[in-house]
DNA sequence: TGAAATACTGACTGATTAATCAGTCTAATA
DNA sequence: TATTAGACTGATTAATCAGTCAGTATTTCA
């Protein structure tokens, strides 16, 4: 690994679990033995440190998930939508820090004035709710799910995930205790018609 | 209204929206006319004055949800619930600032470090979910309600509401689109038995 | 080997930070 | 009117911050 992906990685954990306010640079530099002017020289400035860090966490989502989805084979689409939600509370789980910081107020700010920012989190969004909306349309193709609006549906179905995650990676509740409740509620979402 | 108290007010809004560290006691000093000196007169320091925003935000939620549900009737207990989420959701828009506090990761990692944080933090969420719980245990009981766990149906429900939320008041998704989708979720959730 | 490009550092700066302190103002009461 | 308590301020502090810069290692490749 780089010195620059180090620097990256560290910035990551540190920006996640303290925020990007209370993360100096100095405190990036001692995690990762390098000096603050040698951050400076890979990254112009914290704000494109932060960037850096969206994008891979953007990316590594979107790898495990490509990896995950990729030659895998599901009965139909409502046990597609299962397997989906369990990876995602599991991936939430393994990799936190990313969640962690999708999930902090920052970036969220950042896009009102910078679009690559809110590139970033349109992008990671927009790609996970497409995954959960294939799998309510493959569902209602192969009648394992019943004719509902499937973008309208997926976005309350991953909405109620993301819930869950915040509850997880804040510790508010155990969620482990919630997830067949979240499943069984899903597929009572997913399979009448009202 | 005192000067603490339009101290406290700035706090809230300020913190909400730019968060506990990037926040000055000088920018709360400059929107209340203060001295800095007579914000650390008021509160002992930086972190009691994030604390008594929170303690005010836990009471003005807590205050508005009883003077909603003091005196109202519902038909039964699943109409109860769909009003209650439509007053959440209506309190979440009026209200922003203090949702957008209590969605900020400051608090939770201070919950873990202060007791007086954690126990703000509980307070709230136990009572919004207790209120969610009444609305399925009395829909239960007047049928309106299948028989489903009601903790943990009251949980999973409040965390679909509140990753709404979150959508709203990051800016994510317009969610007024989404409320109707919402309510029949709920319903279905609630109606039929798995 | 030598030169050029890349990676990296120590020392520094000006700005901003939370917090302190000695002392002033104001309003109520005796 | 004199006393006193609470509300408030200006000036200051030590620490920390992001970012700069001149210069030094290290690597690459002709």
């Amino acid at each position: 690994m780089s010195k620059k992906e180090e620097i990256l990685n560290a910035a990551i954990i540190l920006f996640a679990e303290q925020g990007f306010n209370n993360t100096s640079i100095t405190e990036v530099a001692k995690a990762t033995n390098a000096s603050t002017a040698n951050i400076f020289y890979h990254f112009k400035n914290k704000e494109e440190l932060f960037l850096a860090a969206l994008e891979n966490v953007k990316d590594g989502i979107m790898t495990h998930f490509d990896e995950y989805l990729r030659g895998r084979y599901f009965e139909n689409g409502l046990q597609m939508m299962e397997e989906i939600i369990a990876f995602y509370l599991y991936l939430a789980g393994a990799m936190q820090q990313w969640f962690l910081l999708l999930h902090s107020h920052y970036p969220y700010r950042l896009a009102l004035v910078n679009d690559l920012c809110r590139n970033h989190l349109e992008q990671t969004y927009n790609s996970l709710v497409d995954i959960f909306e294939r799998a309510v349309v493959i569902g209602k193709e192969d009648g394992s799910i019943a004719d509902v609006d499937s973008r309208k549906t997926a976005l309350v179905i991953f909405s109620m995930v993301e819930g869950v995650v915040r509850f997880k990676i804040y510790n508010l509740y155990d969620t482990g205790a919630l997830f067949y409740e979240l499943i069984k509620s899903c597929n009572k979402i997913l399979k009448y018609k009202e």
